[in-house]
DNA sequence: CAAGAGTAATTCTACTTTCAACAAATTGGC
DNA sequence: GCCAATTTGTTGAAAGTAGAATTACTCTTG
């Protein structure tokens, strides 16, 4: 029999729903909390940066490290923290140890920025997402997702590390 | 009694994991799809443009419907349209009708583009995410996130539509 | 210690996306 | 019919992002 060209598996109607919904509910979700971030003058990815940085011993860290942990490219943290610093809220300073390196700081200014910001955003992660889930809904999407990072990381991903 | 600040609710732990379970398994899963798709030369959102448009009946439809069901701004569809009939895959067309409108229309190039990613973008939705599912877990996933757009839509946006 | 390999971070270039402004056509009073 | 208001879609400038190239430093090894 000569070869035959693999017939990909198409979707059930129900895989097909779970895909979908996902997807549509997470570009809504997004786009809708970046509205509610807005007010502070924060975009999500810049919400996600300060948290990273501010969670930082000392609110300091190298700028390798907050890239891969807010899971953006270096050269987009170098972007953003020009921006940042500009506002005041992060300021840089050479690693004494390894001259290449820099930390990135957060400065009172940022602290106070931030601290301001995270009850409207909770309260927004809440009003979009959370208090719709039942607890045992949360313990569910908390297991599949986590199995799908898992995967992910299986699959090829050496290139990030845990969060 | 003075008024007094309203506390904000913080998230408790089992809230806090499906949170960040959720966000951080969207953005690996998002940028491996995009890798997946990328021998096509297609990203995602190139992709939900294309198969909206190859959904549409005889594969054309209003620049304005198609931005509302591929969930993008009309602006940047306009631009997408405008690197993609410069792939070959699109063309568009002024409506007879209403002269101001356009119609996108799905080339022969583009369908055959499409449904030569497709097995490969299905197999990537598969291994990326659905594969880990129990179809328990399809089904939950999709009440969850259906309540979720559901909720977003009452709360306010009339901006969108349904897809 | 010197050469080469490797690393940290930034910068440069090309591309994408957003936002505001715009032109053209339609609609709905009056 | 005419004028204001709205709708459709595009455009251009500004902001954002990705990836390659670059710079400056460190580490390894002979």
């Amino acid at each position: 029999m000569p070869a035959k060209k693999i017939e990909p598996k198409w979707l059930s109607p129900k895989e097909l729903k779970a895909w979908r919904s996902y997807i549509v509910a997470s570009r809504r979700l997004w786009d809708a909390m970046e509205a509610d971030l807005a007010p502070h003058e924060l975009s999500m990815s810049d919400y996600e940066i300060l948290v990273h940085l501010s969670e930082a011993p000392e609110r300091q860290i190298r700028m390798s490290e907050l890239a891969l942990s807010a899971m953006i490219s270096k050269s987009r943290l170098s972007h953003r923290m020009k921006v940042m610093e500009k506002a005041g809220w992060v300021r840089r300073e050479v690693c004494k140890m390894d001259k290449r390196g820099q930390f990135a700081i957060m400065t009172d200014k940022g602290w106070k920025a931030i601290v301001k910001a995270a009850p409207d955003h909770v309260e927004s992660i809440r009003s979009r997402f959370i208090d719709h889930l039942s607890v045992k809904d949360q313990e569910d999407l908390a297991r599949i997702f986590e199995r799908v990072s898992e995967k992910m990381r299986q699959q090829f991903g050496d290139s990030c590390q845990t969060e």
